[in-house]
RNA sequence: GUGAUUGUAGCUCAGUUGGUUAGAGCGCCUGACUGUGACUCAGGAGGCCGGGGGUUCGAGUCCCCUCAGUCACCCCA
């Protein structure tokens, strides 16, 4: 087994029958991302390892020790895409694509983080989201919210929980920022070790520690909403109405901090207790001055990414994996000259039906071909033996109906016929 | 990166204080039933016991290392 070459740590294989129900999301996503009519971006795998630093913080745990960085053949540092934002904000640069007002985009696709592997968190995982850039007003930050909402709500998903904050602008970030420092630094030799590090860095991410040595000192903590500047506030409020309006219940969560640096004013997570301790499942919110951090012009934006490995966690534990209907055909061939026939017949069968053709070509019983009909799900089986080859006729089986009907023997575009005549 | 725990057939798992040729259930294949699927019965195939090293007369069982899974910390999707 040692000489096996096995999937990296981390990652997985998606085969079937899973593969279909990741293609039932993607469809669902896709589908609802049009409906809001959002067009989609498809970006490189990897990319200059400063686009990250750049954009995604230096401060942060994704920039600091997750990444998937390594030289290529020029010397260059690359890395594999942790995260969409960033990617996305600098190909819309590259392609001039703010000169044309504002832009909405989505994305569904595989993210690499360098991380120990443990419920809802893998090396490479995928992540749909959307990107709304070009509007300052609330009514975006509504619109995304809603968006991810409505994907959650769609699957009927009822123990997800949409958490809001506000994390304040370049007007009262910064006092707040003053007012954590102010609070902590007093205490600093009781904190944690992890926590003492990101008071210096990062006042703001003390305040999602769980540590029990900092819990007592995170309670009695300022809260953003006391230093809020009137803006901030009249934005923050203004999304909570429309959210409100729209009958989508939420959380006002003041620990909502988010780890990335480039948040500003709304932050927003879904979370749900089916994911274990990874509990977040859509993470997002506005990031008005990442454009012009990465050399652009000053475009407001928000947007969110929500993980696909854990909305499926999410609906498995919801448990209702209902029956799936029978569908398609299982050709059977009995003996070397009914084989023969059935081919083309069958690739006329696959060029013309919607469902699909299994067929089995070892000469195996009739017994063991129904069998396999069954573990394929076929709603039908196709007999074609010596005696329908002398009656030129084929039995059409219905294996959830149980009853035979004959069908006379002709070539695939005539079985096809037949078979679309008696609505199969 | 830290800690805990697990690795035996395709899957779920047994394997006594180390002792000959490693087991079960499910699944798969074949047959009972020249040609009608979810039941039954009988056979069969399929394992360098994750990998490497060590202790021992002898290791699936003990020790070390390594890889991987799981769970948690950290952090996040």
């Amino acid at each position: 087994m040692a000489s096996k070459i096995t999937a990296p740590r981390g990652t997985q294989d998606l085969i079937p029958p899973q593969s279909a129900r990741w293609q039932d999301v993607e469809a669902r996503i896709r589908e609802l991302a049009h409906r809001f009519g959002y067009g989609e971006i498809r970006t490189p795998l990897f990319e200059s390892t400063d686009l990250f630093v750049r954009g995604v913080g230096e401060t942060t745990d994704i920039v600091e020790k997750e990444m998937y960085t390594f030289p290529d053949k020029s010397e260059r540092s690359m890395t594999l895409r942790p995260e969409w934002t960033a990617p996305v904000v600098r190909a819309a640069l590259e392609h001039n694509l703010f000169a044309q007002g504002p832009l909405r985009v989505y994305y569904v696709g595989p993210i690499f983080r360098y991380e120990r592997p443990q419920r809802g968190r893998y090396r490479q995982s995928h992540q749909f989201g959307v990107e709304c850039f070009g509007y300052a007003g609330p009514e975006a930050d509504f619109e995304v919210i809603s968006l991810a909402w409505e994907l959650v709500r769609s699957y009927g998903i009822d123990d997800a929980v949409l958490n809001v904050n506000s994390i304040g602008d370049d007007a009262c970030r910064p006092l707040f920022r003053e007012s954590l420092l102010a609070h902590f630094r007093p205490h600093a030799a009781q904190l944690s070790p992890e926590s003492q590090r990101r008071l210096e860095r990062n006042p703001l991410r003390v305040l999602d520690s769980k540590d029990e040595r900092d819990l007592a000192l995170v309670a009695t903590a300022p809260t953003i909403a006391s230093v809020l500047c009137e803006d901030c506030r009249a934005h923050f409020s203004a999304v909570t109405g429309f959210l409100e309006a729209a009958g989508i219940p939420f959380v006002l969560n003041p620990q909502i901090v988010r780890g990335l640096d480039y948040y500003t004013r709304t932050v927003f997570e879904i979370t749900s207790g089916a994911l274990g301790a990874q509990s977040t499942v859509c993470g997002g919110g506005r990031y008005d001055g990442l454009v012009r951090s990465l050399g652009g012009p000053d475009v407001p934006a928000v947007g969110f990414a929500l993980g696909i490995e854990r909305l499926l966690m999410m609906l498995d534990a919801l448990a209702r994996e209902g029956e799936r209907p029978r569908s398609g055909i299982q050709a059977v061939a009995l003996g070397a000259r009914a084989r023969a026939t059935l081919v083309p017949i069958v690739a006329e069968l696959r060029r013309t039906l919607a469902i699909p053709t299994f067929v089995d070509f070892d000469e195996r019983k009739l017994l063991a071909h129904l069998k396999t009909a069954d573990r394929n799900g076929a709603r039908y089986a196709l007999i074609l033996g010596d005696d329908e080859l002398t009656a030129k006729t084929m039995v059409l089986r219905d294996l959830a109906e149980r009853s035979d009907r004959s069908i006379p023997l002709g070539t695939g575009k005539d079985v096809a016929a037949s078979l679309v005549e008696m609505g199969v």
